[in-house]
DNA sequence: CTGTTAGCGCGTTCAA
DNA sequence: TTGAACGCGCTAACAG
């Protein structure tokens, strides 16, 4: 299984070999990878040297010596084999990043984050997509464990029952126990550092605005209940308009699944009872709310002229027309990978626990032109 | 720098520990980590007959010893470290992919392709970004060679000078010489196995569809020279009207940079230069051709009753209505991904090289409802 | 400040 | 078939 030509391995000089043999370092080049002893012995000095000389902790060798080892290594072409390292050492430079869909912008971008802050620190992460299947979700995680990961950051919310949660949840205490960070984003009540978007104040403040841009008259739609996350948005915008004195009819209430074909059958729903008075449309997620339009301006509404649409989201907002954009809640997404990051590596006293949460920003654009009423 | 207690890595007891301790198994769990000393002391057999036991090979034990070893694993909660492995086996079961931004769907796409094929032979990826800088480029290779990483998938064009790259393929040597294999993806012309979209062949592809379905009169947008890839885009797209017998004035041949905005320009460049009878405006890009839909839009000139447009990429879809959803060439994105995985474990001679082009699929939608002619 | 030595946790020889 | 011993490449302890 191994290609490595067999009887080699011992046929490398020990540490008694002549000293006059530096010349013949090239011609030894022959495919065998460059160990620290080729530089040692390259550089004339035994490998604790050599292995100070290149280890970044506090220099203890003699600047001449470093030199010669450092010339050496260059010379060799050597690499450091993380491997070798961590055997002893212990714990790998690497993070694993659990994804449920690497082709959301939504995961993209906050892997984006987690990369890029490991990458400050020299740490590289794998990425792993799992399709929110429980079985791959355990694949990777006592992956995750046997590659001593530093540590494992879980994106995403499950939907799953209490069996599979709690299942989920002695993996991850597993994973802990092999010695390294568990945080979680998005996923909120479980046992772990977590990052998680703060869903209802943000669809109030969203209606807040809405208001204050004069919107008055509303209706929603939300999607599968199943999605804690998308119920508190509902839940958080009614609230929210409710502080105002604002009361969303329940006739005004649409409820089905997420996705851009569901908003576009919720907004023919909507029109066919009578959009009454109607001024703006909210939508849990922003394809909801791009559906929507599209079928408001399918039948003859138009938009944003007759009625506004807002959305929650932020990250399906490609470079259209001006009047396309939808107006939305975003995330700081890329940062928000950055912060999980943080919290990963960050020193903190055994069994302590942070729970932050993701800060909003509301995004006004044409899809919301406002009203202006005297 | 290491927290790990000083002192304890004596504490283990040697092989010669009494044998009659299988009781005290679960209290000596004390947080340090399970090895597979700890197996076979559980299981009563030696290290060997443990390791060859839980190695997936040709079985040469005992199946009841077997199934001790087994329980014992299961009981203790082992987890064969992955570094230890790979210190003796060689090779680690890591693959490195490096791509430039993540965010942007071409190369989330590609990657998901990647991992989830890499998924299936048990091997896991390591994403880096690089923003296209030679600097971050050097590093990730380094750390890849460091890490053994079985292969090195190198996603994106460069558009930098000869030194520039002649200095990334010394690098991309350099991690080869580590024992890894390298696949190009987009990069075109280095000496190692590639992947490549058809530019040329598509773009006029493209062109025929088009006039198939009736235009006759175009207008092309091109972006930046340097883009080796928009340049064969453009030049697939003339040639190909060219072999049907028409030709596009050189007036209503455009050029700028990529993006929304540049399309926008020109396409009103186009309009107040005189769009005269041009039926279809092509772009080398899909961005650039939403760019031009909305700037045609904002001149008058209805799209696409009036002039039709179509890009090039499949990318950048998102939800919305069908006469804003541009035609377009688009490519098997995730696959493209598992095909360069597929490049990167597959077998072959020493010094063999694939080029492998990437197939395309000419994607027609709202942008271009054809004309009929008579 | 340097060299020698002892492992890290595994897979794999070589005898038995 | 099994076990003892070796070594992968490296860092950390211990002497000099």
């Amino acid at each position: 299984m191994v290609e490595r030509p067999a009887g080699k391995r011992h046929a490398r000089p020990g540490p008694d070999r002549p000293e006059d043999d530096r010349a013949g370092a090239d011609e030894a080049d022959a495919g065998r990878p460059v160990t620290l002893r080729d530089v040692a012995g390259e550089a004339g000095v035994s490998l604790a040297t050599a292995s100070r000389a290149l280890s970044e902790g506090p220099r203890s060798v003699r600047a001449d010596l470093r030199g010669r080892v450092f010339d050496a290594a260059a010379k060799l072409h050597y690499l450091p084999k993380a491997s070798a390292r961590s055997a002893v050492r212990d714990g790998s430079r690497i993070v694993s990043l659990v994804v449920s869909d690497l082709e959301d912008p939504y995961f993209s971008s906050i892997a984006t984050g987690v990369i890029d802050a490991a990458a400050r620190d020299g740490l590289r992460v794998i990425v792993d997509i799992t399709r929110r299947e429980p079985r791959r979700e355990a694949e990777v995680i006592e992956q995750a464990a046997a590659q001593r990961s530093r540590a494992l950051i879980f994106v995403g919310s499950r939907y799953g029952g209490k069996d599979v949660t709690a299942r989920l949840v002695d993996e991850l205490t597993a994973f802990e126990r092999s010695g390294g960070r568990v945080v979680l984003v998005s996923q909120s009540g479980l046992p772990f550092d977590t990052i998680v978007p703060d869903n209802r104040p943000s669809a109030a403040a969203l209606a807040r605005t809405l208001v204050d841009i004069g919107y008055r008259r509303f209706a929603v739609l939300g999607h599968s209940p199943q999605s804690v996350g998308s119920s508190e948005r509902l839940d958080g915008f009614i609230d929210g308009l409710r502080m105002l004195g604002i009361e969303v009819p329940e006739s005004r209430i649409l409820r089905g699944e997420d996705g851009f074909d569901s908003g576009y059958r919720m907004a023919e729903t909507l029109v066919e009872d009578g959009l009454g008075d109607t001024e703006l449309v909210f939508a849990v997620s922003d394809t909801l709310a791009l559906g929507a339009m599209a079928a408001l301006r399918a039948r003859g509404v138009s938009t944003p002229e007759r009625v506004g649409v807002a959305g929650y989201g932020g990250t399906s907002i490609g470079p259209y027309r001006p009047a396309d954009q939808v107006t939305t809640v975003q995330f700081a997404l890329r940062e928000t990978g950055a912060q999980a990051y943080g919290l990963a590596v960050r020193s903190r006293a055994d069994g302590e626990r942070s729970v932050v949460s993701l800060p909003a920003t509301i995004v006004v654009r044409g899809s919301t032109p406002g009203i202006v009423r005297d």
